[in-house]
DNA sequence: ATGGTTGCAACGCAA
Protein backbone atom coordinates (compact mmCIF):
# COMPACT_ATOMS: atom_id res chain seq x y z
CA UNK A 1 0.00 0.00 0.00
CA UNK A 2 1.12 3.73 -0.70
CA UNK A 3 -0.28 6.62 1.15
CA UNK A 4 0.13 9.90 -0.32
CA UNK A 5 -1.23 12.99 1.47
CA UNK A 6 -1.37 16.70 1.22
CA UNK A 7 -1.76 19.20 3.55
CA UNK A 8 -1.66 23.74 3.49
CA UNK A 9 -0.35 24.03 6.91
CA UNK A 10 -0.36 27.97 7.38
CA UNK A 11 2.97 28.06 8.58
CA UNK A 12 5.29 25.02 9.40
CA UNK A 13 6.55 26.80 12.24
CA UNK A 14 3.71 27.05 14.56
CA UNK A 15 2.06 23.25 12.63
CA UNK A 16 5.13 21.10 12.70
CA UNK A 17 3.88 19.47 16.04
CA UNK A 18 1.13 19.11 14.31
CA UNK A 19 2.60 17.90 11.40
CA UNK A 20 4.30 15.21 13.26
CA UNK A 21 1.43 13.51 14.94
CA UNK A 22 0.27 13.00 11.65
CA UNK A 23 3.14 11.48 9.95
CA UNK A 24 3.23 9.27 13.23
CA UNK A 25 -0.76 8.59 12.88
CA UNK A 26 -1.12 8.09 9.26
CA UNK A 27 2.49 6.89 8.39
CA UNK A 28 2.48 8.52 4.78
CA UNK A 29 4.66 7.70 2.35
CA UNK A 30 4.40 11.33 0.73
CA UNK A 31 3.17 13.98 2.45
CA UNK A 32 2.62 17.42 0.47
CA UNK A 33 2.63 20.75 2.52
CA UNK A 34 1.60 24.45 1.22
CA UNK A 35 2.39 27.78 3.21
CA UNK A 36 5.19 26.44 5.19
CA UNK A 37 6.01 30.26 5.11
CA UNK A 38 9.50 29.98 5.70
CA UNK A 39 13.08 30.60 4.12
CA UNK A 40 14.74 27.36 2.65
CA UNK A 41 17.54 28.42 5.46
CA UNK A 42 14.82 27.62 8.30
CA UNK A 43 13.37 25.10 7.00
CA UNK A 44 13.44 22.45 10.02
CA UNK A 45 15.30 19.29 8.07
CA UNK A 46 16.36 17.58 11.03
CA UNK A 47 12.68 16.96 12.86
CA UNK A 48 12.31 14.96 10.13
CA UNK A 49 15.63 13.13 9.40
CA UNK A 50 15.21 12.18 13.15
CA UNK A 51 12.62 9.88 12.24
CA UNK A 52 13.64 8.62 9.42
CA UNK A 53 12.15 11.08 6.49
CA UNK A 54 13.51 12.81 3.21
CA UNK A 55 12.41 16.45 2.33
CA UNK A 56 12.51 18.41 -0.76
CA UNK A 57 11.55 21.85 0.03
CA UNK A 58 11.01 25.64 -1.81
CA UNK A 59 9.99 28.32 0.41
CA UNK A 60 10.42 31.32 0.86
CA UNK A 61 9.68 34.30 3.92
CA UNK A 62 6.44 35.08 5.30
CA UNK A 63 4.43 33.60 2.40
CA UNK A 64 3.66 30.37 0.49
CA UNK A 65 6.35 27.62 0.29
CA UNK A 66 5.85 23.85 -0.43
CA UNK A 67 7.44 21.08 0.67
CA UNK A 68 7.37 17.21 -0.21
CA UNK A 69 8.32 15.23 2.69
CA UNK A 70 9.07 11.29 1.76
CA UNK A 71 9.86 8.01 3.40
CA UNK A 72 12.06 6.52 0.27
CA UNK A 73 14.40 8.65 -1.91
CA UNK A 74 13.76 11.77 -3.58
CA UNK A 75 14.93 12.23 -7.32
CA UNK A 76 14.58 14.59 -10.07
CA UNK A 77 13.27 17.87 -8.38
CA UNK A 78 11.57 20.84 -10.31
CA UNK A 79 10.61 24.03 -8.51
CA UNK A 80 9.47 26.33 -11.54
CA UNK A 81 7.82 26.14 -14.53
CA UNK A 82 10.30 25.84 -17.24
CA UNK A 83 8.34 28.91 -19.38
CA UNK A 84 7.07 30.81 -16.25
CA UNK A 85 8.92 33.23 -14.36
CA UNK A 86 7.33 33.06 -10.75
CA UNK A 87 8.91 34.71 -7.73
CA UNK A 88 6.61 32.73 -5.87
CA UNK A 89 7.19 29.71 -4.05
CA UNK A 90 4.17 27.51 -5.30
CA UNK A 91 5.36 24.35 -7.19
CA UNK A 92 7.32 21.58 -6.33
CA UNK A 93 8.02 18.36 -8.41
CA UNK A 94 9.75 15.07 -7.26
CA UNK A 95 10.03 11.63 -8.27
CA UNK A 96 9.37 9.25 -5.63
CA UNK A 97 9.14 5.21 -6.18
CA UNK A 98 8.55 5.96 -9.89
CA UNK A 99 5.54 8.29 -8.99
CA UNK A 100 5.91 11.67 -10.34
CA UNK A 101 4.36 14.08 -6.91
CA UNK A 102 3.72 17.30 -8.16
CA UNK A 103 2.88 19.20 -5.39
CA UNK A 104 1.15 22.43 -6.06
CA UNK A 105 -0.09 25.89 -3.87
CA UNK A 106 -2.43 27.18 -6.57
CA UNK A 107 -2.83 31.02 -5.93
CA UNK A 108 -5.78 32.62 -3.93
CA UNK A 109 -6.64 34.87 -6.56
CA UNK A 110 -8.11 37.25 -3.60
CA UNK A 111 -11.59 38.57 -5.54
CA UNK A 112 -12.26 38.14 -9.34
CA UNK A 113 -12.00 41.88 -9.53
CA UNK A 114 -8.40 41.42 -8.78
CA UNK A 115 -5.35 41.43 -10.23
CA UNK A 116 -4.37 38.35 -8.33
CA UNK A 117 -7.41 36.29 -9.74
CA UNK A 118 -5.99 37.11 -13.43
CA UNK A 119 -2.25 36.20 -11.79
CA UNK A 120 -3.98 32.65 -10.50
CA UNK A 121 -6.21 31.90 -13.95
CA UNK A 122 -2.51 32.55 -15.86
CA UNK A 123 -1.00 30.48 -13.34
CA UNK A 124 -3.20 27.24 -13.16
CA UNK A 125 -2.77 27.84 -17.30
CA UNK A 126 0.86 26.94 -16.52
CA UNK A 127 -0.03 24.30 -14.57
CA UNK A 128 -2.01 22.52 -17.25
CA UNK A 129 0.47 22.79 -19.97
CA UNK A 130 2.94 21.62 -17.16
CA UNK A 131 1.02 18.39 -16.55
CA UNK A 132 0.39 17.73 -20.31
CA UNK A 133 3.96 17.44 -21.17
CA UNK A 134 5.00 15.62 -17.53
CA UNK A 135 2.36 13.00 -18.37
CA UNK A 136 3.79 11.58 -21.52
CA UNK A 137 6.95 11.68 -19.53
CA UNK A 138 5.39 9.62 -16.13
CA UNK A 139 2.80 7.73 -16.56
CA UNK A 140 2.16 7.31 -12.88
CA UNK A 141 1.56 11.11 -11.66
CA UNK A 142 -0.38 12.86 -9.03
CA UNK A 143 -1.26 16.61 -8.63
CA UNK A 144 -1.95 17.96 -5.21
CA UNK A 145 -1.96 20.32 -2.72
CA UNK A 146 -4.03 23.36 -2.07
CA UNK A 147 -6.27 24.14 -5.38
CA UNK A 148 -8.39 27.13 -3.75
CA UNK A 149 -10.92 25.99 -5.93
CA UNK A 150 -14.46 24.00 -5.38
CA UNK A 151 -15.19 22.46 -8.48
CA UNK A 152 -18.87 21.62 -7.96
CA UNK A 153 -21.78 22.78 -5.58
CA UNK A 154 -21.91 19.58 -3.68
CA UNK A 155 -17.73 21.09 -2.77
CA UNK A 156 -19.29 24.28 -1.39
CA UNK A 157 -21.44 24.25 1.87
CA UNK A 158 -23.96 27.71 0.34
CA UNK A 159 -22.95 27.24 -3.05
CA UNK A 160 -25.35 29.88 -3.97
CA UNK A 161 -24.02 32.71 -1.51
CA UNK A 162 -20.45 31.41 -3.35
CA UNK A 163 -21.81 31.58 -7.05
CA UNK A 164 -19.47 34.08 -8.96
CA UNK A 165 -17.05 34.84 -6.13
CA UNK A 166 -13.13 33.61 -5.90
CA UNK A 167 -12.37 29.85 -4.93
CA UNK A 168 -15.76 29.03 -6.96
CA UNK A 169 -16.47 31.62 -10.13
CA UNK A 170 -16.73 29.61 -13.42
CA UNK A 171 -13.05 30.40 -15.19
CA UNK A 172 -11.97 28.80 -11.91
CA UNK A 173 -14.01 26.15 -12.03
CA UNK A 174 -13.53 25.73 -15.87
CA UNK A 175 -9.58 25.85 -15.13
CA UNK A 176 -9.80 23.02 -12.31
CA UNK A 177 -11.78 20.69 -15.63
CA UNK A 178 -8.96 21.47 -17.84
CA UNK A 179 -7.53 19.52 -15.50
CA UNK A 180 -9.78 16.66 -15.39
CA UNK A 181 -9.81 16.79 -19.21
CA UNK A 182 -5.80 16.02 -18.97
CA UNK A 183 -6.87 12.98 -17.88
CA UNK A 184 -6.51 12.97 -14.13
CA UNK A 185 -9.27 11.94 -11.60
CA UNK A 186 -10.29 13.88 -8.52
CA UNK A 187 -9.94 11.17 -6.58
CA UNK A 188 -11.37 12.18 -3.54
CA UNK A 189 -14.71 12.55 -5.59
CA UNK A 190 -14.43 9.53 -7.63
CA UNK A 191 -14.07 7.28 -4.56
CA UNK A 192 -17.01 9.69 -2.68
CA UNK A 193 -19.41 9.96 -5.32
CA UNK A 194 -22.17 12.14 -3.13
CA UNK A 195 -20.11 13.14 -0.34
CA UNK A 196 -20.15 16.35 1.21
CA UNK A 197 -16.98 17.14 2.83
CA UNK A 198 -14.83 19.90 3.25
CA UNK A 199 -10.62 21.06 3.12
CA UNK A 200 -11.24 24.20 4.47
CA UNK A 201 -13.04 26.13 7.12
CA UNK A 202 -12.18 30.55 7.43
CA UNK A 203 -10.98 30.67 10.91
CA UNK A 204 -13.73 33.26 10.70
CA UNK A 205 -17.38 33.19 11.82
CA UNK A 206 -16.95 29.58 14.05
CA UNK A 207 -17.11 28.31 10.31
CA UNK A 208 -15.34 25.03 11.14
CA UNK A 209 -18.16 24.65 14.34
CA UNK A 210 -20.98 25.22 12.09
CA UNK A 211 -19.30 23.04 9.26
CA UNK A 212 -18.96 26.19 6.54
CA UNK A 213 -16.91 25.03 4.28
CA UNK A 214 -15.29 24.10 1.21
CA UNK A 215 -13.29 21.34 -0.50
CA UNK A 216 -10.45 23.43 -1.94
CA UNK A 217 -7.73 21.26 -1.46
CA UNK A 218 -7.33 18.04 -4.26
CA UNK A 219 -5.44 14.68 -4.93
CA UNK A 220 -6.07 14.23 -8.77
CA UNK A 221 -4.20 11.31 -10.12
CA UNK A 222 -3.31 10.00 -13.80
CA UNK A 223 -5.18 6.89 -15.08
CA UNK A 224 -2.74 4.14 -14.25
CA UNK A 225 -3.04 5.38 -10.52
CA UNK A 226 -6.29 5.20 -10.61
CA UNK A 227 -6.59 2.23 -11.64
CA UNK A 228 -4.49 0.91 -8.46
CA UNK A 229 -6.45 3.26 -6.35
CA UNK A 230 -8.10 2.45 -3.15
CA UNK A 231 -9.35 5.40 -1.19
CA UNK A 232 -9.62 9.25 -0.95
CA UNK A 233 -10.42 10.74 2.53
CA UNK A 234 -9.98 14.29 4.32
CA UNK A 235 -8.97 13.89 7.65
CA UNK A 236 -10.73 16.27 10.03
CA UNK A 237 -9.24 15.57 13.12
CA UNK A 238 -6.07 17.78 12.77
CA UNK A 239 -8.73 20.83 12.04
CA UNK A 240 -10.47 20.62 15.59
CA UNK A 241 -6.95 21.10 17.26
CA UNK A 242 -5.50 23.59 19.28
CA UNK A 243 -4.02 26.34 17.14
CA UNK A 244 -5.03 24.35 14.04
CA UNK A 245 -4.77 25.34 10.35
CA UNK A 246 -7.46 26.18 8.51
CA UNK A 247 -7.56 22.74 6.27
CA UNK A 248 -6.86 19.48 6.67
CA UNK A 249 -5.14 17.20 5.05
CA UNK A 250 -6.47 14.83 1.94
CA UNK A 251 -5.38 11.37 2.12
CA UNK A 252 -4.91 8.85 -1.28
CA UNK A 253 -4.36 4.80 -0.76
CA UNK A 254 -3.17 3.11 -3.68
CA UNK A 255 -2.21 -0.84 -3.87
C1' DA B 1 -24.03 42.62 9.86
C1' DT B 2 -19.72 43.85 3.95
C1' DG B 3 -18.05 41.87 9.71
C1' DG B 4 -14.92 38.11 11.60
C1' DT B 5 -9.39 35.35 12.61
C1' DT B 6 -4.71 33.82 11.95
C1' DG B 7 0.38 34.26 10.76
C1' DC B 8 4.10 37.07 9.79
C1' DA B 9 6.38 40.68 11.17
C1' DA B 10 6.04 45.17 12.09
C1' DC B 11 1.42 47.62 13.05
C1' DG B 12 -0.36 46.34 7.12
C1' DC B 13 -0.81 42.40 4.05
C1' DA B 14 -2.35 37.94 2.57
C1' DA B 15 -5.38 34.34 3.18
Amino acid sequence: MVTIATWNVNSLRVRLPHVLDFLQVHQPDVLALQETKLPDADFPIDAFKEIGLNVVFSGQRTYNGVAIISRAKVNDVITDFPDFVDPQRRLLMAVVQGICILNIYVPNGESVESEKYQYKLNWLSHLTHFIKKQLKKYPDLVVLGDFNIAPKEIDVRNPESWEGKVLFSQPERQAFQALLDLGLVDLFRAKNPTEQAYSWWDYRMNAFKRNLGLRIDHILCSQPLYARSKSGSIDKAPRALQRPSDHAPVIAQFA
